[in-house]
DNA sequence: TCTGGGGTCCTAGGACCC
DNA sequence: TCTGGGGTCCTAGGACCC
């Protein structure tokens, strides 16, 4: 099955060891041997520390579990923008070694190294070390390295010695190592394709590529049959050597505890998400084209529809009527649910406004106008400040949601009519919309 | 493992057409 | 009332990733 005595390609992954608190500790070196998570913000571990995890902080735990565990545990706030700084400079330098080189997540990268061994006078293993090398000289962070034939032979190396590990894995040795790879270590295999495969006795990864391609393709699909020759050795991914350009979709969801059966209040906390959809949306001067609604019932069901717009839009008030409407469609009396969400796709900059035979322009300004006005109010006083009147509903639960601490402790006032036009200085007749 | 949030991609099946 | 075969497009749902 391998004749082979060394692989013809050479990927390396590379992967930063618990970045973001990783960054933190770079930053701040009296954090340095300390136990610290990230993820302050939304109450969960987003991120923890070798430090931490050896306490038995895991992600995503809630915060006051983690505290539990361990009470001098730091907790900060995720600061994504410098860690997105990090992670270019982390790029920048394995660009440094070969232009090969896919930007896989913000910790996460491949490298391909083929053709590199002329110019460095020295083999893979060693240029993928000095690639590892110069990253935690220059940046002060350990990442952990591996280096095979395929991306996701790659991918399973560099997590097998985690942290600071360095892991090549070559022909002759892939049927031993593999014998004793876990399923899971295989970026693809979820908890599903795991369950399945164990039914058929196999417990390890060597087990799915000693049975024939058709049989992964029937029981798998295309996945199955990529991650089959991938996991021989034979390449089928390549690198995407793109730089990602932007978004496809912006989306927002909310699970809420207790779950509600209440109409009126499940529709309130979708519009809440599709105002913080919206406001992204315009954060990155895109608008979308079509608006999907989904909600997640107390049994963990879910049911989602999705529909176009007239036009493709980042008006609150213009998608707030699609959103009504496919929420008819998908809620259903009697059922209790713990979450609703949006999904805004088909993404175009802004400029590029399509009107409509029927839409009328100052119509279509003053949205964007009073937008303006809501964005702006949210940057002085801070996000969810302005509502739509649907989301009043939440106040139904407010008192209720207060207590664990789901909503701010603030002052809503319901500002309509007069009140709401003097308030924001424009014409009422744009309210009416 | 009792489950947070933001993403991408695949696929089965229905509608519709010839 | 039953009815072939094939193509395309769309929708909803699922699996998986970080």
């Amino acid at each position: 099955m391998y004749s082979v005595s060394s692989f013809p390609q050479a990927i390396a992954h590379i992967d930063a060891d618990a970045f973001f608190t990783s960054v933190e500790q770079a930053l701040h070196p009296e954090l340095k041997g300390k136990p610290v998570v990230t993820g302050k913000e939304r109450g969960i571990v987003a991120c923890a520390s070798y430090e931490a995890k050896a306490l038995g902080v895991k992600r995503p735990m809630q915060l006051f579990e983690a505290r539990k565990i361990c009470p001098r545990l730091i907790c900060l706030p995720s600061d994504y923008e410098t860690y997105s700084l990090f992670s270019k400079r982390l790029v920048a330098i394995v660009r440094r070694f070969t232009p090969a080189v896919e930007e896989y997540s913000i910790d996460e990268v491949f490298a391909e190294l083929d053709g590199l061994r002329r110019i460095y006078r020295m083999g893979y293993p060693e240029i993928a070390w000095k690639i590892k090398e110069t990253i935690q000289r220059e940046i002060g962070i350990t990442v952990s390295v591996g280096l095979s034939a395929s991306k996701t032979l790659a991918k399973i190396a560099s997590k097998e010695n985690k942290p600071d590990g360095f892991t090549v894995l070559r022909a002759r040795e892939l049927q031993c190592f593999l014998a004793k790879t876990p399923l899971d270590r295989v970026c693809g295999f979820g908890p599903n394709s795991v369950m399945l495969l164990k039914k058929f006795g196999i417990h390890y990864v060597l087990g799915f590529i000693q049975k024939e391609e058709s049989w992964a393709r029937r029981f798998f699909g295309k996945i199955g049959v990529e991650l089959w020759h991938e996991l021989r050795g034979e390449k089928v991914y390549g690198l995407v050597l793109e730089e990602k350009t932007g978004c496809q979709t912006v989306s927002k969801t909310k699970t809420f505890t207790p779950p509600s059966g209440d109409k009126d209040f499940v529709k309130a906390q979708l519009i809440r998400n599709l105002e913080s959809a919206l406001i992204k949306l315009r954060r990155y001067k895109l608008q979308a084209g079509r608006l999907a609604v989904h909600v997640r019932t107390h049994d963990f069901k879910s049911w989602g529809v999705e529909a176009d717009f007239d036009r493709s839009t980042s008006s609150t008030l213009h998608a707030v009527s699609l959103a009504a409407e496919l929420f008819e469609k998908v809620f259903k009396s009697g059922v209790c649910y713990r979450l609703t969400g949006v999904v805004l796709s088909q993404l175009t900059e802004d400029r590029t406004v399509q009107y409509s035979l029927f839409d009328s322009l100052p119509k279509i300004r003053a949205l964007r106008s009073l937008d303006r006005v809501i964005d702006g109010t949210h940057e002085f006083y801070g996000k969810h400040t302005l509502h739509l009147g649907t989301v009043l509903w939440l106040g139904k639960h407010r008192q209720h949601l207060n207590q664990r601490g789901d909503l701010p402790q603030r002052k809503t006032r319901l500002l309509r009519g007069e009140t709401f036009r003097r308030r924001l200085n424009i014409p009422l007749w744009q309210i009416a919309v």
